[in-house]
DNA sequence: CCCGGTTTAAGTATATATACCCATAATAAA
DNA sequence: TTTATTATGGGTATATATACTTAAACCGGG
């Protein structure tokens, strides 16, 4: 870490990102910090600026991390992502490495734990916190090989957004212009791809993998 | 704000509070910051340090930040407490401010609201965000004055969880050796108290109302 | 071009939830 | 003591969801 880097840190709270931003300069204070709230602005931010490592929230308005993160690499491959989230976004996990992800921190985490995450990750390694880690693990262990490799449409989703909103299937098919039989086989589909019994779970689903917003 | 102030961040991030209290000791540089984790542990500092500031998160482990604000009010009504929490706790206002707190803020706020939040509730007075304020005059002019004064009884919320959960009627009742009929019974009072249509929008209010955990 | 997945739709049957009605006992509040 | 609330249980009916089945039309990749 000799060199003179340009992180960006991408996150919808004003003050964790001041706040983070003190920290780093802190810590490193050769390197250039820049801001963004939404994976939108994100973009541009990285078409610019160029930044060397990217720290980046996931619940975010207008643009979420995840889709920022598969952006970003689309452009470059190369670069150097951090995920920054909270506790409960498990089903994330996947869906940001898949994206293209280099490293994975927790906001539990220290400031020596995000230091280290962006000195391997400039070393062309991986980084992730112990808990990414145990969970993770404690995953595998719990089925084997069954990872949840649920994908649902984008017309599995629309239903799953409006039975949340409490709709009935009757409803549902009406604003689509669609049988109610057609919205009970989406449901059925739902039900067995989320593994969930009924619709309390279908909702809990949709919430714990943030397909609805709170 | 010319006297040495004791300021005490409660939030189960370390790097969020690592990175507010660097802000903190920026803009006050001669205030004397200290951390909690949790509401447990923020009781513990508070009896022991007497913060002149509270700056408490609600969303947290082991104890949340209603529960912990209650205590600390019930020990100290003068102590000045704001809550620092984000987006989508609309619900926790009013618990919030019903348990004391002084002040709120949003996690999304710039530095200097927090600088004049502190500066007011040192001066007696009450300080809310925008955001917080907007929120509540939409809510007022929304039904005119039919404040969600929702009170679930202890065995109405019990089913509730048991619903979140997945249970159908019938195991619910087994599991509390009831009847089915008597669980419908009290679903059927959820449903008029939260005014929900159905299973989904049950989940929802519990869900937003912190009534089941992520 | 064929294959797999998605979306569409429906038949039939059962399970569950919801909407009303009612009643009793215990408890807490006024 | 009267009143209100809560927890308990039930009758009856309808609405909705769930579990099986089958099948046609479409669309993109090998």
């Amino acid at each position: 870490m000799d060199t003179k880097k340009t992180i960006l840190i991408v996150d919808d709270h004003t003050l964790f990102r001041n706040g983070l931003k003190l920290l780093l300069q802190h810590y490193l204070p050769d390197s250039v910090i820049i801001e963004s709230s939404n994976g939108e602005d994100a973009l541009l931010r990285v078409t610019n600026k160029m930044p060397d490592i990217i720290l980046m929230d996931i619940n975010m308005p207008v643009m979420n991390g995840v889709e920022a993160t598969r952006k970003i690499i689309e452009m470059n491959p190369q670069a150097c992502i951090i995920a920054l989230t909270m506790h409960g976004d498990e089903s994330y996990y996947y869906q940001m490495i898949d994206a293209g992800a280099k490293g994975f921190l927790l906001k539990n985490s220290k400031p020596d734990d995000v230091l280290e995450a962006i000195k391997q990750v400039c070393q062309g390694k991986h980084y992730f916190s112990e808990e990414i880690m145990y969970s993770v693990i404690r995953n595998l262990n719990k089925s084997d090989a069954e990872v949840p490799d649920i994908q649902l449409s984008s017309r599995e989703t629309e239903v799953l957004k409006m039975i949340c909103a409490g709709l009935s299937n009757q409803e549902i098919g009406d604003k689509l212009f669609i049988s109610k039989r057609t919205v009970d086989n989406h449901r059925a589909s739902l039900l067995e791809k989320t593994q969930s019994k009924n619709t309390a779970q279908l909702v809990m689903y949709a919430i714990k993998n943030g397909i609805i917003e709170l």
